[in-house]
DNA sequence: GGTGAAAATCAATCGGC
DNA sequence: GCCGATTGATTTTCACC
């Protein structure tokens, strides 16, 4: 991990609000030059503290996603059985967010689907059949509530 | 909420895998000219179905956040108490998401601070002084599985 | 780290189909 | 609703201070 000062940190604040704000623009607001933010812009992507852009999408009606959280626990944890679940995990697009967590629960999946029979195929499929899978609980979210609007035009 | 073509549906998967594609790259794979491409977008950011772009932050050893979850069982879910809890989670940026739950948890959060100490101020000031919070169960990740580069340069 | 300038690419608009 | 061409921005890469 490379190190970081206070205005990679404001950098990446701000990229974290508007990903397609412009590099001027950027090297504007954390006081830069523009070729300078940019090559700080490059060093972060890099080094993968940047390790992408996403949209940000929100659906809503009959075209809106199923977002369930899944706590997954292991009857065995040790590296192995730990490695392969997050690379099926990988795998799976529809698993949109994995994080190995402390307490009872190994892990926590945010899993979106079109549908539910999407949702179940996934948790049939994939997440019963890790090996190693003692207990899968499933909630599901009935809205995003922060779905607000971060950015609309390019100006 | 606008209705959707298939087009419409691949454009918004191209750019929640990379955000920062160039429109013309866009267009290629979507089979369109650019402009009508580029009016796709805007009509898909000016709808709110893409309501901005995030960059994906991935820090690691002492810069990295505490990611915590944070299921809130609520006393009365009236739609009062719903409305000025979520208001509440709009003020404050290290409540990344929030969910409206289905089940006995009411809402679900991901919260990120920088320290243990912020997330404390988070959990008495924000989250335990909220109206009719009746429970608060905070579940601590130990690291983000899915953390792989999905773009690194713009070509 | 900054500047300035050149080249390439891109966004955004408009007229026409 | 789409295409193609034009115009003005933006990105990107230089060489240099």
């Amino acid at each position: 991990m490379i190190a970081l000062d206070a205005r990679d940190r404001e950098i990446l604040r701000l990229l974290r609000l508007d990903a397609r704000m412009s590099n001027a623009d950027l090297a504007a607001q954390v006081g830069l030059s523009a070729s300078a933010c940019l090559r700080r812009v490059r060093r972060l992507e890099e080094s993968g503290v940047i390790r992408g852009y996403a949209a940000l999408v929100n659906l809503s009606g009959p075209e809106a996603p199923m977002t369930v959280m899944v706590e997954i626990t292991l009857e065995r944890q040790t590296e192995d059985h730990l490695s392969r679940f997050e690379a099926a995990a990988r795998r799976h697009p529809e698993i949109r967010e994995c994080y190995l967590m402390t307490g009872s629960a190994d892990y926590f999946l945010k899993v979106e689907a079109p549908n539910a029979a999407d949702f179940e195929r996934i948790h049939t499929e994939i997440l019963a059949a890790m090996p190693g899978v003692s207990r899968i609980h499933s909630s599901f979210a009935i809205r995003n509530a922060l779905a607000t609007r971060t950015r609309t035009r390019r100006n």
